[in-house]
DNA sequence: CTTGACTCTGGTCTATACTCCAGACTTTAT
DNA sequence: ATAAAGTCTGGAGTATAGACCAGAGTCAAG
C-alpha cells in the first residue's frame, strides 16, 4: 500500500493531481489509514498508469471516467451499448493515429530539407514541408 | 478568397475559433474586404488545416505556434536549431504513437470480449482487458 | 517530546482554448 | 428598400486540468 506522496512520485504527477482525480470519480484509494491517510493499492496503480496513457492519447477525464465507468456500471448496461462505445473510441484512436502519422511525416520531411549545418535555416518551414510534400 | 464563415464551416471549427487563433499569432487572413471583412487565401486553408491536425494529435496552440514560427524566424535561426526542435517534436510524436496504440490494443481486446449480445457485460471493463491482455 | 516531513480538507487561483454576447456595420435576397 | 444573414470589435463567461495555500492533524527520527 502506497501513501500519496509515493504513488505520486512513482507516477510522476503531483498529490494533487491524485487527489483531482479522486473528487472527480476517476479513482479511489482502496483504503485509508484510520487517521484518514490514503492507501493505494497495486490494482490502484494499474488504474492510474491507464489513466495516464489515455491522457496522453488525449482522451479528456471525462472521457477516460466514461471509460472506467464501463466497470462500474457493467451490469446495468447491455454488452451492446459497451461493444457500441468501445468501437467509437476506436475509431477516434484510428483518426488520431493517422493525424499522427501525418505530422510525424512533415516533420521528418522538414527534418530533413534542414541542412543540419550552421547555414541559416531558409529553407526549413513546416508549411513548405507540407505543400512540397504531396503524400 | 473564403469569408470567415465559409472557411469556418469548411474546416468545421467555428467563427470565434478563427478569430481566436488570429488573436495569438497562429494565422493572419491575407486580405481584407475594404469593410473589414476577412478573407482567406488557399494557403491560409492548408495553414489552418496544419493546425487542426497538429492540435489532434495533442500539441498546445502554443507548441503549434512555435512550429509556424519557424517560418517567420527562419532566417534569425540556425538550421541546426531548428533540426533540434523537429527531431525533438518528432520524438514527442513517437512516444505518443506508441500509448495510443496501447491503448487501441486494449479497447480492442474489450470490444473482443465483448459478446455483443444482449446479455449484462459482466466480462466488459478495460480493466478487466488491460489486466489480461499481457501485451 | 519536539522538529520536520507528510497528509488532510476546503478554498482560491491560473492557463488553455475557446464560446457567447452586445452594439454597430455590411452584404444578400426578395 | 427592407429584412435576414453575415461580419466587425471588445469584453465577459465557461470548461478543463490542475497548482497553490492555509490551518490543522499525523508520523518518524533524534
Amino acid at each position: 500500500m502506497l501513501k500519496i506522496g509515493e504513488l505520486a512520485q512513482r507516477a510522476g504527477i503531483s498529490r494533487d493531481a491524485l487527489r483531482f482525480y479522486e473528487k472527480h470519480g476517476l479513482i479511489t484509494p482502496s483504503n485509508r489509514t484510520d487517521s484518514g491517510y490514503r492507501l493505494y493499492s497495486k490494482s490502484d496503480v494499474l488504474r492510474i498508469s491507464f489513466i495516464l496513457s489515455a491522457k496522453e492519447v488525449g482522451f479528456t477525464l471525462n472521457e477516460i471516467h466514461q471509460l472506467l465507468e464501463l466497470e462500474v456500471t457493467k451490469d446495468k448496461k447491455s454488452c451492446q451499448d459497451v461493444k457500441e462505445f468501445v468501437d467509437n473510441k476506436i475509431q477516434v484512436v484510428n483518426q488520431r493515429l493517422i493525424e499522427m502519422k501525418k505530422i510525424k511525416q512533415s516533420l521528418k520531411t522538414l527534418s530533413n530539407a534542414c541542412c543540419g549545418g550552421d547555414e541559416p535555416a531558409t529553407q526549413c518551414t513546416i508549411l513548405g514541408a507540407l505543400s512540397t510534400d504531396n503524400r
